[in-house]
DNA sequence: CTTGAAAGTTCTCATAAAGTTCTCTATCAT
DNA sequence: ATGATAGAGAACTTTATGAGAACTTTCAAG
């Protein structure tokens, strides 16, 4: 349990890693934080080393090493900021930190791991994860699991047709949309979500 | 048994912890209750640490912690199967839980939200986050962020060339690989996850 | 390989802020 | 009446925060 200094130090260092590719100094974490002992930086250190969210090497200048928890277990990651071509990545001002769960947790939620590339345009790829909320109604242009015929399941855009009729549209320029009659589709659930991992 | 001012200010805790991600103050507590008395809102966190719903930490500044925490809290979803065109869901045999957190968790990491189309090819859209992991180097066909001259900060696949140079390649017909020479490049990390929110 | 500046470590001191313990008062239902 | 519930507030203790001196170790320049 961090008291509000200290987790302001962590917080600190956790970014300034990541932007600069090695720990801060003391003196530097100083700075940041507006003190001007590095005394007093160095036990806020200890103190988050103790609470295990960091390493440190005693004595080596910027001997700090972040380890992969969070304060409180929970699943969160800076959010650095934005990143774009032709430009050096720019901090975002209004948010901090990206909380996994609530970027994906919600109820009557699933995933599903995707395969195959009918969805390759709309950037899911083979092996990503998509998460899926269930729900027996979807708006056009969702993303959906459809069952037809109670037999296939797909992932596609879907359009609801003025006739009644569903148009599943696949993102893949070598595949056509095809239209059924509404009775042979049943929307299990829509895409909310997607993740991948490189490994 | 809480007796009803006793329960607002359990509410109130949970509350704030949630919203905060630590404790409140005792004073905090009280100005949301509107009480004056700090003692007064000290009997009432004794009594909902006697009834077992927090733990304390005696002495220390927002020295709570909720006990008993609902698992609603912790960031799994079931992995229900997979989903390929042309067949029905495969359902994974003992119902898999995906750990959000172990799938893109770890230290060092950090996530940027990306701008631009460069890695389109890539499955990785404008607007989507990309979890990096801070690291000086990568190998042939990482996607990294790589800093050029000290200015620009780009995501592109990156090749190592014999001659020591290094080709950034964007994943976008549109746009051409160029090739570098090694000292105006510095890589600040390589995209170890990916992930896009569906609104 | 030496050496000195820079960085980390260990203290002590001071003050502000927060938690703890009291006592006192008031209301209300039994 | 009596006990349970609410609240105020004073007095006190402990933490949290910060400054800075003195010292040791690391690291890089020569």
């Amino acid at each position: 349990m961090l008291s509000r200094r200290e987790e302001d130090a962590y917080r600190f260092i956790r970014d300034f890693i990541a932007r600069h590719g090695h720990a801060p100094l003391l003196e530097e974490i100083a700075l940041g934080l507006g003190i001007r002992s590095k005394g007093t930086v160095h036990r806020y250190v200890q103190a988050i080393a103790r609470a295990g969210l960091i390493e440190l090497v005693p004595g080596r200048h910027r001997g700090m090493r972040l380890r992969g928890q969070t304060p409180g277990g929970k699943a969160t990651l800076p959010l650095l900021g934005r990143i774009a071509a032709g430009q050096p990545i720019a901090a975002i001002p209004d948010q901090e930190e990206i909380d996994l769960s609530e970027f994906f947790m919600g109820p009557n939620r699933f995933v599903l791991k995707v395969q195959g590339d009918s969805m390759i345009d709309a950037g899911i790829l083979d092996g990503d994860m998509v998460v899926v909320e269930q729900r027996p109604r979807a708006g056009n242009g969702d993303i959906v699991v459809a069952l037809l015929d109670n037999e296939e399941a797909t992932l596609k855009y879907i359009r609801h047709n003025r006739d009644g009729s569903i148009t599943l549209i696949p993102a893949n320029a070598a595949l056509r949309p095809i239209t059924y009659a509404p009775e042979r589709i049943r929307i299990q659930g829509v895409v909310v979500g997607q993740m991948r991992s490189y490994r």
